[in-house]
RNA sequence: CGGGGUAUAGCGCAGCCUGGUAGCGCAUCUGGUUUGGGACCAGAGGGUCGCAAGUUCGAAUCUUGCUGCCCCGACCA
């Protein structure tokens, strides 16, 4: 992509609005654009940021064994009344009404609609274990939305919602999301701590938020700090297997937030040098429930012996335009975002220092082609902008390689290439620069 | 939902107390000089001062109401 002809509205100020840092560099760096109380535009960076996150979470699901769908984002009331949460969700619930009247919602959640799904498809239990997901817009009327989006009212959420036909399985589901999950955010160059939490208004028994530690986190968090180095399980593992193992692994030692911790046993449990006392920012929770849609839903299946039986169900979510931030908080230094490549806008940040001088035109117009033919994401600052100028613009968006191509270096034949997260720098011929960058970046 | 702020050019702000028809910095545009870490000089464009009433000869400024946004708390993915 050519910078002259993209949409990158950089601020050089610090936006007054902005109270954390996550916030205001996606703000900086053209990201998202507040359009009213905790609603964004993402604009054509921010985006192609969260579509590399909606890509990693859609294949850790479908390696999970979870099958995506698509569930709109407007629902009826009529559905929310059976199972008795139209009343019971509050002002947190965005309420609407239709030309003929009917009551609407704008759906912060999806358990009933995929309940609804579920009955009026599938009758045996020769059908589960099943596990549906899809990733869209919620939205929840929060009183104070705050922190971009960190803390939005519209939000992108993966949920999986998975049916079994009693509550061994459905523990095998929840593990199976479990392992995806640490894979999940794994690769998005998060360490992320799976808690004990509390359930909150979708209710249930088994639970455990995700969270990763960060000193703008919204809640205080106690674990162990053994987590931090823990092995995640790696591309080969079987989720056909029994993945207790793992799970056991990772939730033997403390690890809870404010709103469930208890003092004393994470005092007794764990040794004063190995206590972590931070602040998180919870990325993803997960939820076992039981029948607690099901059964007054009336979502049932035929068991072996011919009797209906209700479904154990659990749901999984994933905040995904809450990762940005959050990647962000935890990937940036004085400059701007440090980019984790998984994640990247773009790989490669290409700086032409002398724009309309033959020798810099040429060799880098040369590069941006190679690299782009190689499969490498690049932008190509080609505009006329100072120097100084474009380095601070890259610093800011945080591409993970930087190759500037100026005169200087050029007449020798060399281009400067700049490691965004070391600082380091070092001066190479074009096909060593092209070398470095299609081993560093491509699997 | 309680408490506290704030609203003036795209962004950040001054002017308001003490009413007289709007200004600064950055950004934008033009010309010139520059050019390896957010350049400099000269010039230009851009605002029904959040909205609505009221007081007044006259309101950005005073009064009342409304609305948006931000911060603290409670709540929450």
């Amino acid at each position: 992509m050519r910078l002259s002809r993209y949409f990158l509205p950089i601020i050089k100020e610090t936006p007054k609005e902005a109270e954390i840092v996550s916030h205001r560099l996606m703000l900086r760096a053209g990201m998202i654009r507040q359009q009213s109380a905790g609603i964004y535009s993402w604009l054509p960076l921010g985006l192609k940021v969260l579509r590399k996150i909606e890509r990693i979470v859609e294949e850790e699901q479908a390696r999970a064994g979870a099958v995506q769908l698509l569930m709109p984002t407007i629902q009826s009331a009529d559905l929310w009344r059976e199972s008795g949460r139209y009343d019971a969700y509050g002002k947190e619930m965005l309420r609407i009404t239709d030309r003929h009247d009917r009551d609407m919602l704008f759906g912060p959640t999806n358990e009933e609609m995929i309940t609804d799904i579920f009955r009026s498809n599938v009758r045996s239990y020769k059908d589960l274990p099943l596990n549906l997901y899809h990733i869209q817009w919620k939205f929840r009327d929060e009183v104070r939305p705050r922190f971009g989006v960190m803390r939005g009212r519209e939000f992108l959420m993966k949920d999986a919602y998975s049916f079994d036909l009693d509550q061994d399985a459905a523990v095998e589901s929840y593990n199976r999301m479990f392992v995806a999950y640490l894979r999940t955010y794994k690769r998005m160059g998060l360490t992320a701590i799976p808690m004990r939490a509390e359930t909150g208004p979708i209710g249930g028994d088994l639970s455990h938020e995700f969270i990763v530690l960060a000193d703008t986190g919204e809640s205080a968090v106690y674990c162990h700090s053994d987590y931090l180095e823990k092995a995640v399980p790696g591309e080969d593992v079987d989720f056909d297997s029994d993945l207790s193992p793992i799970v056991a692994d990772w939730t033997s030692d403390y690890a809870a937030t404010e709103d469930v911790v208890d003092m004393t046993e994470f005092e007794n449990s764990v040794p004063e040098d190995k206590r972590i006392s931070a602040r998180g920012i919870e990325v993803g929770q997960t939820f076992y429930f039981g029948t607690k849609y099901s059964a007054p839903m009336g979502a049932k299946v035929a068991t072996a012996d011919g009797t209906e039986v209700p479904v154990h169900m659990g749901s999984y979510g994933v905040g995904v335009s809450r990762l940005l931030g959050a990647i962000i908080e935890a990937n940036h230094d004085d400059d701007g975002i440090v980019w984790p490549a998984s994640v990247a806008p773009f790989h490669v940040g290409v700086v032409n220092l002398k724009v309309g001088d033959e020798l810099t035109d040429s060799a880098c117009e040369d590069l941006y082609a190679k690299l782009e033919a190689a499969g490498i994401e690049v932008l190509y600052d080609d505009t006329d902008n100072r120097a100084g100028a474009k380095f601070a613009t890259m610093d800011l968006i945080g591409l993970p390689f930087q190759v500037v191509g100026g005169p200087r270096g050029l007449k020798d034949g060399l281009f400067e290439v700049k490691d965004r997260r070391s600082g380091e720098k070092e001066m190479l011929s074009p096909e060593a620069t092209f070398n470095k960058l299609v081993s560093a970046l491509t699997v």
